[in-house]
Order: structure tokens, then sequence, then C-alpha cells
DNA sequence: GGAGCTACGGTCCTACGTCA
DNA sequence: TGACGTAGGACCGTAGCTCC
């Protein structure tokens, strides 16, 4: 059973977002890539445990806070008064551990992403007494990209290779659980303990009026020329969209980087940039959103 | 209170897509 | 190919807000 799906982050999306709009140095572009490699890994391990959600109840992507602590956790999974966290890390490469530090393929220090599971690990085991649950954690480090290969790891760490996946999902799925009434009130608890992300640390600086301005392609992320009558199409990647998704889309973006800012037809317009006639962009609003005021001081809102 | 500004809506025309 | 429907563009009027 899965109670809780994975989106994109709302960091990701900003960087989505700003990534046309905005000149992204080398540190930046390295970072959204990160990010994005990170989601991909994170869904490919969902499609591999998509068969044990029948005997397992799941929640993906969840962000909970503890004594002013926040961490996040790629995936659960709870059955038989046990639950599972997953960590998992897209890493391509050969990645060596000398003196407990781990070291990238061009030889760059990173997390050591046990010490995050550990810490996830102790959190979590600490929540569940708090709330009265008795379930056993057992957290899992998951690389899941199969070009990944780790030198000089110690054996006996609760780590998963690439060429170990396939067998450990099979593992998972022989044992004999089932979901529990008190594991489905666990993952409720869990479920309603959620938060939003809080804080974006790596978001490079922007301002509305430096931005790019435009609609770029949600596949390629390059900005579309003008509409042809009722929908856009991206010469780069062929993606084809109806003006009313895009606009919408756009909306979204533009709320997601200035939630103070108020949604009016004419910066939206000017945020789309592409649009001849204000009106393409009222209509939309109109559609979708709820007005408030008139005028100069009239707004929209969902 | 009036001028100026901004936003919305009405109307008309044109362009484009669909369908018989 | 022409009729029809829909969307976009231009122009203008109206309404509401701000500032003097």
């Amino acid at each position: 059973m899965l109670i809780k799906d994975r989106e994109p982050s709302q960091e990701l999306m900003m960087l989505r977002g700003l990534k046309p709009r905005l000149h992204f140095n080398n540190e930046e572009k390295n970072y959204l890539d990160y990010k994005e490699k990170g989601f991909q890994g994170e869904l490919a391990f969902d499609k591999l445990t998509e068969p044990l959600r029948e005997k397992m109840v799941f929640l993906n992507d969840v962000t909970l806070k503890q004594n002013n602590n926040e961490y996040q956790i790629d995936s659960m999974a709870i059955a038989s008064n046990k639950l599972h966290t997953f960590e998992v890390k897209n890493y391509e490469g050969d990645y060596i551990v000398k003196d407990n530090k781990w070291f990238s393929p061009n030889n760059n220090i990173v997390k050591n992403p046990l010490l995050q599971v550990q810490r996830t690990d102790a959190l979590l085991t600490q929540l569940l007494r708090e709330k009265g649950f008795r379930h056993t954690v057992e957290s899992h480090l998951i690389f899941i990209n199969p070009e990944f290969h780790l030198y000089d790891i110690p054996s006996g760490l609760p780590i998963v290779y690439p060429a170990q996946l396939n067998r450990f999902i099979e593992m998972l799925n022989t044992e004999p659980v089932k979901i529990t009434p008190s594991d489905m009130k666990l993952a409720q608890s869990l479920l309603s303990l959620h938060i939003n992300e809080s804080t974006y640390s790596n978001l490079p600086n922007y301002d509305y009026h430096t931005l790019q301005k435009g609609i770029a392609c949600p596949g390629c992320l390059k900005f579309y020329s003008p509409p042809i009558y009722t929908s856009f199409y991206c010469e780069s990647c062929q993606l084809q969209e109806s003006t009313e998704q895009a606009v919408l889309r756009s909306m979204e973006e533009f709320q997601l980087l200035f939630p103070s800012e108020k949604l009016t037809t004419n910066r939206l317009f000017d945020w789309c940039g592409v649009f001849k006639d204000k009106r393409t962009i009222r209509k939309v609003l109109q559609g979708n959103c709820q007005q408030q005021g008139h005028g100069v001081s009239s707004y929209f809102f969902r």
C-alpha cells in the first residue's frame, strides 16, 4: 500500500524554474544536476519496490522534525511491526573510503551517507518510542546506479549495492510479513508529522526584475517561441503543450518563486513574456482561479 | 474632489483549425 | 474548398485605486 507518493521537492521545482531564467554558475549547475539525479534515483527505487506495496505500507519522501532536527527519509516501508527506511543514492563512478572519509571519482570529499542513515535511524527510533510504537527500525543505504562502485568499505554495513538490489527486493518480498493495524496507525502518524521543507540554503539569489521572462518547455527547459494558435511547440524537444497548460505551469512557477507577490493578469503576462494579448492570461486565470477585487486592486488566488 | 493610472470587459475584425 | 467555431489583437469605455 502506498500512502504517500513522491513528488519533486519544492527546492528542485524552484531550481527548475530558475534554470532558464538565470545564469547559473558551475556550482549551481552541479547542485541542480545533483538534485535531479537524486530525484531520478528515488523514482527508480520506487519502481523497484512496487511489488512490495501489496504487503507493506510505503511512505515516500517524508520530512520530519524533532527537537529542532529536521531530517528527510527517501522511502519507508512498514509491515509486521518493523519499519524499514531507505536512503537512496544515485552516485555514479568509483568512490573510495579512506579514514572514514568518502571521496568521489574526482577526489572530492562527499558527506558520509552512512552518518545520515545512522542519524535518521536514531531520531526515528526516538520518535517512535515517544509516540508509543514498539516497531523496530531497520535502515538501509541504497545505491541505485549500476555504474557505482565503492572501494575499501568494511563489510557488515547496511549498504545495498546495485548488483544486490534485485536480490534485496526479492528477500523483502519473500519475508512472511503483513500490514497490521498498528502498522497502519504508525504510517498515518508519520504522515501527519510530515512537514514541508523549510530551508533552501542552496538556491541562487534571484530578483524578479533580473530574471529572464518567458515560458520554458517542461521537457528541455528551453524557452518556447510564441504560441501557434492554441498551443506551444518546442523546437528543441518537439514537445507540444496547450497555452492554458503552459500558463498554469508558469503561474505555479511564479507563485513558488514569489510566494508573497500578488498574482495579477499583468504580472503573469509579463512573467510569461510570449503573449501579445493579456486576455489570454486573464481567461486562464478566470477559469482556474478565484478573483479578488476589481481594477487596479484585483488579483487572483487558488 | 479631480486627474492620472491601471485593470477589466465589450465589440469588431482577423487568423487558424476542424469538418463536411 | 467553404462554412463554422474559437482564439487573438486592436481599440475604446468603464470602474476602482492612488496621489495631490
